[in-house]
DNA sequence: CATTTTTCGACTAACTTGGTCAAGATGAGT
DNA sequence: ACTCATCTTGACCAAGTTAGTCGAAAAATG
């Protein structure tokens, strides 16, 4: 149950994006920089990320990255499904990966993992990087925040 | 952000005994079959469990193995915690295994983290196998179930 | 004693993870 | 046109994890 480096590393690398908030591009060395993240990895993991629609670069000198949606457009969850795959304790309850389970509509525990999956999708996919980059500024205030309903 | 084969068939495993709820044994064959599991590995499975105190086991003819406590005082998240290690999306949100993040106090996402980690404990600490097999028992009378607040 | 069943540790093939590296393409400034 | 900084692409690789298998021993039952 556990994310991939990868995965946080790309993570780490739109929330950079998403804080810089500016016309210029940010350079993959800067975004290794500020997020300690090896940068030959981060090359590739930022060309995944430009594929998939999250990111977009200028090349040549004075080039880099920047987000390719407004920060509050974009999800953790999606980014986390296009790196790590779908977000599914087993695959029987992802709906892109969906096999016939072994236990055909008798699983029992088919009920439970749905549960689980939507705990975690209620979180993961309601939560764009603008509202952490929000939350960060709040904290660095000092605000302690208030995550009751 | 998925749980190993093994981790699955040890759940299966146990939710075989406690739907079995007998004095007598269920041997290893046994539950294979039911739970379609490889039995080398089911023997390795379970034998893990005893060590963790979940199952005990009688050796020899009409041996077998069975629950060590009722079916309501165990959770599934306990099963899955011990065979797959803390049930954390990094390791800096788990109790265990704390670590110092590289970020130390100044994490961007360890609210993040620490929401989906809850989220995920709320479902998978508060299900019991009683839970489970109450739920197939009701499932196979047809009843759909209830999950509203 | 014979049979059934658990017990234990060693073994392994395939896959995933977490990267590195080299060479090329592109753009900006001079 | 040249040069330098930067992104682009694909190949490559070591180490660890996963998902099992196998053989032989030990215990209980009849």
């Amino acid at each position: 149950m556990s994310v991939s480096s990868k995965c946080y590393y790309a993570l780490r690398a739109i929330y950079a994006l998403a804080e810089h908030n500016s016309p210029e591009p940010l350079k993959i060395a800067q975004i290794a920089e500020r997020e300690l993240i090896p940068i030959r990895f981060l090359e590739v993991i930022l060309n995944q990320l430009k594929g998939g629609g999250f990111v977009r670069s200028k090349r040549g000198a004075e080039g880099g990255y920047f987000l390719a949606r407004p920060a509050n457009e974009m999800t953790i969850g999606a980014v986390m499904r296009f790196v790590d795959g779908p977000i599914a304790p087993v695959d029987c309850v992802s709906q892109s990966r969906f096999k016939e389970c072994e236990f055909q509509g008798e699983c029992n525990f088919f009920g439970f993992w749905g549960r689980v999956r939507q705990a975690i999708s209620d979180v993961v996919d309601k939560t764009t990087f603008a509202d952490l980059v929000r939350e960060s500024a709040e904290r660095k205030r000092g605000y302690v925040g208030d995550w009751s309903i």
